[in-house]
DNA sequence: TATAATAAAGTAAGCGTTTGCAAAACTAGC
DNA sequence: GCTAGTTTTGCAAACGCTTACTTTATTATA
C-alpha cells in the first residue's frame, strides 16, 4: 500500500485553487471567500488532510510547542506543577516537549539546547534549584521562559512562587511558642530557595527567641532519606520540624510510628508542598499549601502571553501560600 | 542585537566546504577525510552551531521524536511508567512529546492525530484502557506503537503488560483460602483488561470456591474513592479486597483506621499497582508488583527497534509479576 | 461605462536540513 | 604518466508549509 501523504499541494489541485489559499483557510489568516472556504474545508475533511507540523515549524518559525523542563518525572511536586502548565497549554493549544534532567544532571545546559534546537516557542523551567549558567543561557537566548517553583538569584527571568521566607518564617514563629528545639529539613542547603528564603526565615525567626535552638538538616531527596533522618532529629531531640518534601515528611512521619513516637504529641511535623500525598499520609500530614497546581497554570497563562508579546504586567508572581494544619501538628 | 541563527551554510562557508558535507560530519554519514572532520567540527565548536531539529526532521522525514501519551501526567502509575520510558528514550537519544488526555477524553483520537501531525517516530500509548477506534486509527496509521500497561482487544498493537488474570487469580485463591467474602475493586469494569483479565481471573478461582462469594465492586478513580467505597465493602461485609489502584486501597486503609477498623485482622486489602506510595502507607501496603519502570523501559525498548525496523521476536510482552505481601495482609 | 478601491487568489521565495547523483580528487597498478 | 577504481566533495532537488508581493477579480463610485 502506498500511502503518500496529503500534502496542502494536493488539496489545492483538488480544489483548484492556490495552496496559498489552502493555507488561508487552514491557518483562518488574510481573506477567503466564503465559498471557496467551505469548498477547500470540505475537501480537506474528504481528503483526510491533517497539516505537518513540522513543516509548519519550519516555514513559520512557530512551533506552537514549549519545553518543559524538570528534574524527575515521577516526582508529586513537579507532577502537580507540570498538570497546571498541561491544562492550560491546552486552552492554548501549545504542545509541550517534556525533558527531564533526571539521568543527566551536570548537562542541564545540553538539555535546554537541546530544546533550543527543537524550536520551542518557549519554556517553563522547574528544579530544585538552577544555577547561574543556566539562568544566563536561558537569558541569552531570549526565548520566552517562566520558572515554575524556583528562583533564580538575580531575578531576572519571570517566575512564579510563594513567599518561601515569609512561610518558613510564620511556622517557625508557631513552633517556637511551644518548643525549644526546632528544625528545618532541607534537601540541599545550597539551594537558591533554601539558603536565600527559607533558611533566612528561619533566621529571622530566631532572632525572637535566643532560647531556642534552630538546625538546618540536611535529608536528602525523597521518602527514605525522610526514613533516615529521623534519627538524627530523635538524637538532637528535635519537637517539631519542618521539611520542604512531602515524600520525606511522611518519611518522618513512618519512622516516628514504627518506633511508637507520638505525632503531633512527642513530634510536629510540618511539610511544605501539600501534595496529594499529604492526604494520604497518617496522620495527615499538616503543610504549607503550596498551590502548585495553580503555579504551574499561572506559569504557563504568563509564557503564552510572553509567546505573544503581550505585556506582562508583573513577572516576578508571588501567589498566596497558607498553612494548613491537620493531625501531624498540634 | 540581531542574533540570527547560524545555520549549517554559515559552517560551510566558514569552513571552506559545501553543506553537504558539514551535515555529513553533523550526523556521522558518509565518508568525510579525516582532516576536514576535524576542521569543521573545530568550526561548529567555535561559532556555536547546533543544528535545528525542524529543519532536520522534515528534511529526513525523521523527527527522533516520540509521542507519549498517557490519561493524567499527576498519577503514580503512569508517572512510574514515564520514568522508564524516559530513561530508555535518553539513552537512544529520543525526545519526548507528552500527550495527555486529561481534559478532553473524548477526542483521544484528535490528540493522537496532532502526535501524527508532528511527525513523531513511534508512540507509547498508556491508558486504563483502549477504545477499539483509537486501536484502529494507531493500527492503520502504520506507525511505530507500542502500548505499556493496557491490552487492546484484538491484540495487533505491540504491547508489554503482566499476566493480569494470572495475578489476580492467583490473589484470588489466596484469599478463599480464609475468608468467604471477597471483592475485587476496579475502577471501571468496562476496559479490556478488567473484563477480560481481572474479572475473568477471579471467575476462575471462583470456580473453586462454590461456598466462598466473589463480588466486583466499581469504585471509580483516586483516593477519594477508596475513602468511599470502604462503607459498601463493610455493608458487604467483605473480608479480603483486592483493588487495581494504589491510591483506591490507601483510600480504603484510611478508611478503616479512621474507623478502628484493623488491617490486615479485619480486612486484608491488597493492590495491584505496586508504586512508590505503597511503602507509604501504614499499615504497608501489600500488592501485586507491575514493574512499572521496567514495563515502561522496555516498551521503550521495544519501539527503538520498531522504529529501526529491526526484528522484534515476541510483541506481547508479559513481564513477571510477583505478589509482595506487607502489612496489609495476613 | 469607465475607474478607483478593495477583496480574493496566485507566484514563488524562503525556512534549514538531508541525500541521491555527479564531479573532482586521490591511489594504485602497470 | 595514464587509466581504472576509490574516496571525498559538491550540487541541487526535495521536505511541506508560510507569506510578502503581485496579479486578477469584484464592487462601488461618479
Amino acid at each position: 500500500m502506498k500511502k503518500r501523504t496529503i500534502t496542502i499541494y494536493d488539496v489545492a489541485k483538488k480544489a483548484d485553487v492556490s495552496m496559498a489559499t489552502v493555507s488561508r483557510v487552514v491557518n483562518g489568516t488574510g481573506k477567503v471567500k466564503e465559498a471557496t472556504r467551505q469548498k477547500v474545508q470540505q475537501i480537506i475533511k474528504d481528503m483526510g488532510y491533517h497539516p505537518n507540523a513540522v513543516a509548519r515549524g519550519l516555514a513559520s518559525q512557530k512551533t506552537t510547542t514549549i519545553g518543559i523542563f524538570l528534574p524527575d518525572l515521577n516526582n508529586a511536586y513537579f507532577n502537580e506543577l507540570a498538570q497546571g502548565i498541561d491544562d492550560v497549554s491546552k486552552l492554548y493549544n501549545y504542545n509541550i516537549i517534556l525533558m527531564s534532567s533526571s539521568i543527566s544532571h551536570q548537562n542541564e545546559k545540553d538539555v535546554l539546547r537541546s530544546l533550543f534546537s527543537q524550536q520551542v516557542d518557549g519554556i517553563v523551567y522547574m528544579s530544585y534549584d538552577i544555577s547561574d549558567e543556566v539562568c544566563d543561557l536561558l537569558y541569552e537566548k531570549g526565548i520566552p521562559t517562566v520558572l515554575a517553583g524556583v528562583v533564580d538569584y538575580k531575578r531576572q527571568l519571570p517566575s512564579v512562587n510563594i513567599d518561601y521566607k515569609q512561610a518558613t518564617y510564620d511556622i517557625m514563629e508557631k513552633f517556637a511558642e511551644y518548643h525549644d528545639s526546632i528544625a528545618l529539613v532541607v534537601q540541599d542547603k545550597s539551594t537558591n530557595v533554601n539558603r536565600d528564603f527559607r533558611c533566612k526565615g528561619m533566621a529571622e525567626a530566631a532572632k525572637n527567641h535566643s532560647t531556642v535552638q534552630f538546625e538546618v538538616i540536611r535529608a536528602g531527596y525523597g521518602y527514605e532519606s525522610g526514613l533516615a533522618v529521623f534519627d538524627e532529629l530523635k538524637a538532637k531531640d528535635i519537637q517539631a520540624v519542618l521539611t520542604t518534601d512531602d515524600s520525606v515528611a511522611i518519611g518522618i512521619l513512618n519512622a516516628a510510628n514504627d518506633r511508637s513516637i507520638k505525632v503531633p504529641e512527642e513530634l510536629e511535623v510540618m511539610s511544605a508542598m501539600n501534595t496529594k500525598l499529604a492526604l494520604m499520609a497518617r496522620p495527615e500530614l499538616s503543610s504549607i499549601s503550596q498551590p502548585l497546581y495553580d503555579m504551574g497554570a499561572v506559569a504557563m497563562r504568563m509564557l503564552t502571553k510572553l509567546m505573544k508579546k503581550e505585556p506582562v504586567q508583573n513577572q516576578q508572581v508571588i501567589l498566596p501560600h497558607e498553612i494548613i494544619n491537620r493531625k501531624s501538628t498540634k
